[in-house]
DNA sequence: TTGTAAGCGTTATCAG
DNA sequence: CTGATAACGCTTACAA
């Protein structure tokens, strides 16, 4: 772990000035005998250029930071994977954030674009707030943000369509013939919470199906949270006979509570998570959900990023990522034919 | 966007010298008057400190490296998620490297700590070279190797013990009277299949259990992998009455194939898996699993490289941390009761 | 083609 | 207490 060379440590060895070593190493124009003396020297001295001193001249650290609420959470997850290979085959680093949903945390990082680690962010908040909108007007590195914005805030921007997900799950139930279809949602001031709960009663209503407060049911994103609430629903509503979950976490909850109810799934009723998360596959039922493109959003929001970053100034972009309802057990109530072709769910060695 | 002020900026604007700007911005000793004039000029301006300047003139960049085969994996991830929070409570950024498992992506990434652009690296190979060990002897910075290395690398390392995580799981399947226990494995030349055949192999004879090659099959570490490979084990032996999974993956494509052929899990064949993930819990019948600590192994890396960022020379350390047997219904035959507490899975906005 | 020197934005030394 | 000034390691005019 000495203290590495530099060009300085290769010119004195090679006999020339360190301006000559920079261009060996640049591949300028350089007569054949210093090449060869440079990168011998180089060579003999595991030279490694200096990244840091680098990016301090050129002003880019080829380093781009992902900003999310969570790691853990699948959906930022299906992200980073997306982001990570694209990020890497264009010569970037990636640079991690996980803010916990902490807006301040948000903020933050967006404040700290100043500090020229990175020289770019992809952002995905959970509450866009006016103090997210001032920071990112004078943010010091191109941003995109994956997620809703307000008309009119002028920055690179990914969206997923949970409103046409949402109705694309409610068809799907209809057509199989349920006419009483709960949903399950999360908190109504996250941005998808609000966005699930306009969806419903829409989609409900050009179904031509009445909204009934009875059947809508709020907890939180998880697991137990899923209990929970449609333990309650099923005790107001034992007649109900689908599910529109808010996510795949609250959907397993929901099948636990059904099969503890000794109700069958999809024969009394039928369960649609959202998201699409490997858990959806590996549940039993396995579980049909509405896929709102988290890999894609994620593909292109750093191929935005990257577009931006080559290209400098334009006009801010919007890509809407179309949903897909992926169908499962859960509605059908076919499992998929063994061996199947399971979608590459990461390995597990 | 427009290029950020340096201290040069506040200097003029409070009308006074570079030297004082940086002190006052270090908290070095400062006429309140001086303090005052900078404080007002930095603020007026949105000065923001440049970390790469300042990275090369102290030698740290407060960044650490982590380089894995694929984020995608739950294993990884369940690292990350603990190495991210501790990392930053001191201060580091994380930087993500996905190697896809290739030895010379690896190799790479240890030798660009040359470059200087972290201060240590966190890496878990899964396979480990002698090209591994020669480019980490020559590490420009501090390394702490997640996973075997072979005796006598001097190298900080955190260890699974899968060897005892296997025989918690056949004493768990032994004591509940299970005697035709199969190995599902992966392939025996990474360091995770090696050692599970070792330690199948040497916990069946401290129960007194012939080995029987019959039992024994290998496949990848998928789920298609792990739905082959059952296949062909019940058709070669269709009298084994449990499983040993060498991942979760395995063990829900086990599931599967049981399923689909009419046996009842674990009434007809009991299953376990390894690393307990996410989907472990998820499955249904839920999925027995021995944890190997993926979580604890990620923190404990963290913790080993912050002392040596903090400490400097030292010998180096190995972490070995313990496994765990988590019992769910794919073995005990009964369901955790509703609502149950899980462990947090991860959100799923 | 090559070397000298300036500069990227900080920190730190050393006189005043 | 403060201000010049020299690094940190590299790139790049500009001159030779």
């Amino acid at each position: 772990m000495a203290d590495g060379p530099t060009i300085n440590t290769i010119a004195e060895r090679a006999g020339v000035s360190i301006a000559s070593v920079s261009r060996v190493l640049n591949g300028l124009p350089t007569r054949q005998e210093t090449v060869r003396k440079v990168m011998a020297a180089a060579e003999e001295l595991g030279y490694v250029r200096n990244a840091v001193a680098r990016s301090l001249k050129s002003r880019r650290t080829n380093q781009v930071a992902f900003a999310m609420a969570d790691i853990g959470n699948p959906v930022y997850l299906a992200m980073v994977r997306q982001i990570q290979p694209v990020l890497k085959a264009a010569g970037y680093r990636l640079v991690l954030h996980s803010t916990d949903a902490i807006a301040a945390d948000e903020i933050d990082v967006l404040h700290s674009l100043g500090e020229r680690y990175v020289d770019g962010l992809i952002m995905s908040p959970l509450r866009v707030t006016g103090a997210h909108l001032d920071t990112l007007k004078a943010a010091r590195a191109p941003v995109v943000i994956i997620g809703q914005v307000p008309e009119g805030t002028r920055v690179d921007n990914v969206r997923a369509d949970s409103r046409t997900g949402v109705k694309l799950a409610l068809d799907h139930l209809h057509a199989l013939g349920r006419r009483r279809i709960a949903l399950v949602n999360g908190p109504l001031d996250t941005v998808p919470g609000a966005a699930r709960a306009a969806a419903y009663a829409e989609a409900l209503d050009a179904l031509g199906l009445p909204y009934d407060e009875e059947l809508v049911e709020i907890g939180d994103f998880y697991r137990p949270d899923g209990v929970r609430a449609v333990a309650a629903l099923l005790a107001r509503r034992p007649d109900v006979d689908a599910l529109m979950c808010a996510n795949d976490l609250i959907a397993l909850g929901a099948l636990d509570v059904l099969r503890a109810s000794g109700r069958r799934v999809p024969g009394d009723v039928a369960v649609v998570g959202m998201d699409d998360t490997d858990l959806a596959a590996a549940s039993w039922p396995s579980l049909t959900s509405v896929s709102l493109g988290s890999a894609e959003r994620g593909k292109a929001a750093a191929e935005l990023l990257l577009d931006r970053l080559q290209h400098g100034e334009r006009e801010p972009r919007l890509v809407t990522v179309p949903p897909r309802l992926v169908v499962r057990a859960s509605t059908s109530g076919r499992e998929p034919a063994l061996p199947y072709d399971t979608p590459q769910e990461g390995g597990g060695r």
